[in-house]
DNA sequence: TGACAAATCGAACGACCGTTCTATTCTAAC
DNA sequence: GTTAGAATAGAACGGTCGTTCGATTTGTCA
């Protein structure tokens, strides 16, 4: 890794931190640059516009997304362990300060087009597909009734997801997580194979 | 209404258009006083600082939010037609531009704080408490089940919310409604007297 | 109608923003 | 060890931000 590489991957390395507590355009180039203990325009030069550093932000954000949250979660048995350990995972992913990126990211450019938000959709996309295929897995190995709906189920559990966000870190709610639990145990009971009762 | 109370109403009437679209800190003195066609001191001076605009905001938020959404509700009747109306009513609610002020300013306040924030929890408390006493209601009324829990309901139908905020406005996602619709279903389900399960 | 207060304006402030340029320092390959 | 090119620094730019202040218009009530 060339000089250039490895301080553009450490500008971004923080940068993904201080995106997660002041948002993606809150990030500002001067005060990242003081940070990093580099000139503005020195660590401008890295990338060329304020939305070129924001898209890369959003890929570092992905990158260790997957690395830290998706591919533990494939050391797990297929099907409802799997989607447990995904659950699991993502609650850890958003313990760290300034909580979930991708929460608040994506309410943050909703309302704005362009190559960051872009890259958002398609990384969030990633993460529901793969909620998605766990259930999928979890019902060809018997664990979830046939007639579950894989997209439905990923729907509700990113919902918990965002619930928890907003309970545990804008209202400081000490129940969340047995809230958040209660409410994924209660998903798992009506998708599994024992349960009588049509969705 | 005096003549200052009236364009400060005024005022509060478009800020909190547009700070539903921009966020509350995107929010700035200078482009709503253009709209408004009033000079940015002269805008300033009903205020007196932004903080105090942004708190005023946010119960501009809260005052229609009550007028729009929770009066209408309690027209409908007791228990579980009630709950109904607040959930429709807040799916119309998020419809309008910008979507959910309270979803947006949330995720951008939760790690800001200062009496905007302050203000916004109660806000938001307040809607989470009358979710809660819909059920309350519901139980009362034989509709639930006397073990469901109030707050835990509430917490799941303000995740739903979330989910569909997320779903609609930043990957638009045109199955949402029918996701969102079936999931507040499963809740109802799973809350009435008719099921057998145990929650 | 006159007078006092309320409402609004206009200019200026310092701070920070992203961006551009040119000059300098450093790194890496020959 | 020299040299070309990459990496960084520094100063300056136009712009917007929230805020202050003094002057001026407007509304309100005796």
């Amino acid at each position: 890794m060339s000089k250039g590489e490895e301080t553009r991957q450490a500008i971004l390395s923080r940068a993904f931190e201080l995106a997660t507590v002041v948002g993606v355009s809150g990030l500002s180039i001067g005060r990242l640059a003081e940070e990093m203990g580099l000139s503005k325009s020195g660590l401008f030069a890295h990338f060329g516009s304020k939305e070129a550093l924001e898209v890369a932000v959003v890929e570092e954000a992905s990158r260790q997304f997957v690395q830290e949250v998706m591919v533990p979660a494939l050391r797990h048995p297929r099907g409802e362990p799997r989607l447990r350990a995904l659950f699991d995972g993502w609650m850890q992913w958003g313990q760290r300060p300034g909580g979930c990126f991708f929460v608040g990211a994506s309410t943050e450019l909703d309302d704005r087009p362009g190559a960051p938000r872009d890259t958002l959709v398609r990384a969030l996309k990633d993460w529901l597909d793969e909620l998605a295929k766990a259930v999928r897995i979890s019902i060809s190995e018997g664990h979830f009734r046939a007639d579950v709906n894989p997209e439905q189920v990923a729907f509700e559990i990113y919902g918990l997801m965002l619930g928890m966000h907003t309970f545990h870190r804008f209202l400081r709610e000490p129940t969340t997580l047995d809230r958040a639990r209660q409410a994924f145990e209660r998903l798992l009971t009506d998708s599994r194979v024992a349960s009588p009762r049509s969705r």
